[in-house]
DNA sequence: GCGTTTGGTTTACACTGTAAGCCTTTGCCG
DNA sequence: CGGCAAAGGCTTACAGTGTAAACCAAACGC
């Protein structure tokens, strides 16, 4: 009896159009200042048509975020996929993680936004955060495995992630100054961190 | 002529006093989601007066944000009066960092924020902005003129801020999981850090 | 022809930031 | 003393927001 009721595909796809559309304007414009009815027009419909296929502005604002992170993790894994012992995915995918987030910032913001919403209720979220979250673990696992570090895979995974986060955000947020350069940050913590952890490395102590 | 023109300090009583309720607001709801009304409602005035004492709402939000970042700057130098020799200040600072952002994180957050307006103008804001990274950089000057390390203190200064950052902005985004417990992941990071700042550690190559 | 279901639009409303105009108090000058 | 100019504060007014609800048109089984 319906008009003509769409497929599942036609509805999965008319909420991809809409997610396009949308994340253009997130990025160029910052979530807060785009509205549904210039999402609405940037897909050439009426403002309250998306609210057929999307509760509210919220679901849009969380489902593409779940894609940017579903982006960022494919990035990684990309970086993780070109190299060949250990010691080379780890700076891989550490240079995919910066050149992801300084080729994409504002999509990195997006997606690691401190949401003041329930992530819980959007569980296209919650996967793509825990896949992201598997990435950046599961190669430290990797790394212990063929015997380059040892400890608790998961700790020290997010050790690395919460570094290379907090160069990327305070870079972004203007608070390093002209003075300082993330990359040279980034590398000289890396190296920091790396020989601080060289197992069993022996205190000298002949100098100062 | 006029009818009881405010003093200065009156002025700044009055601009003192929206921004506390402000910030009460801004605190407890996220400063999207606060109204004009509902501030000068606080402050028990009509809804256009805080116009006359302030350009708009971004001025008040870039003075609140300048104020919490003077109390977060403020928290760490307390922090770091109270440490006799260099190695315990260093630890003094980081408890007082961490401590600041677990008690007030939205304070925290304000404060970091990754702002879409520009900052530059507001003087007040570039202000405290510069002081708290003084603050955190100046320690390590401390600590590499009492010998405790060496090399260059900004880098090793925004080495030590990112990572307390990366770390606290992980956690107050739930991305840490309930897995890992912030302060153990900052315990090891510090930790790790500082064993691979010895001055010049020998790689050893017996291994692996 | 129906009635019914579905996709989409139009209308309507409560609420936002803020521009502009309107009282009211106050002091100085004639 | 009267008037008057200026300032503080209030009230009104408007364009724009997210979205609930009513509405319209197409498509099918009967």
């Amino acid at each position: 009896m319906p008009k003509k009721p769409k497929t599942d595909q036609e509805i999965a796809a008319f909420r991809e159009r809409v997610c396009e559309v949308a994340t253009e304007l997130f990025v160029e414009r910052g979530p807060d200042n785009v509205t549904m009815r210039q999402i609405a027009a940037g897909v050439g419909v009426s403002p309250m048509t998306p609210y057929r296929y999307f509760q509210d502005k919220d679901e849009i604002l969380a489902t593409v975020r779940a894609a940017a992170l579903d982006r960022f993790a494919a990035a990684l894994e990309a970086g993780l996929a070109q190299g060949s012992d250990a010691r080379e995915r780890a700076r891989a995918i550490g240079d995919a993680y910066v050149r992801f987030a300084t080729e994409h910032p504002a999509a990195y913001q997006l997606m690691s936004e401190i949401s003041q919403v329930d992530e819980s209720r959007y569980p296209e979220l919650v996967r793509a955060s825990r896949r992201a979250r598997e990435t950046m673990v599961g190669y430290v696992r990797d790394m212990i495995r063929e015997g380059m570090m040892d400890g608790d895979a998961d700790l020290i995974g997010y050790m690395f992630w919460s570094t290379l986060h907090g160069i990327v955000v305070l870079d972004m947020a203007g608070r390093l100054g002209g003075e300082i350069d993330a990359d040279t940050l980034r590398k000289k913590t890396m190296r920091t961190l790396l020989a601080g952890m060289a197992v069993s490395p022996p205190r000298r102590e002949d100098e100062s």
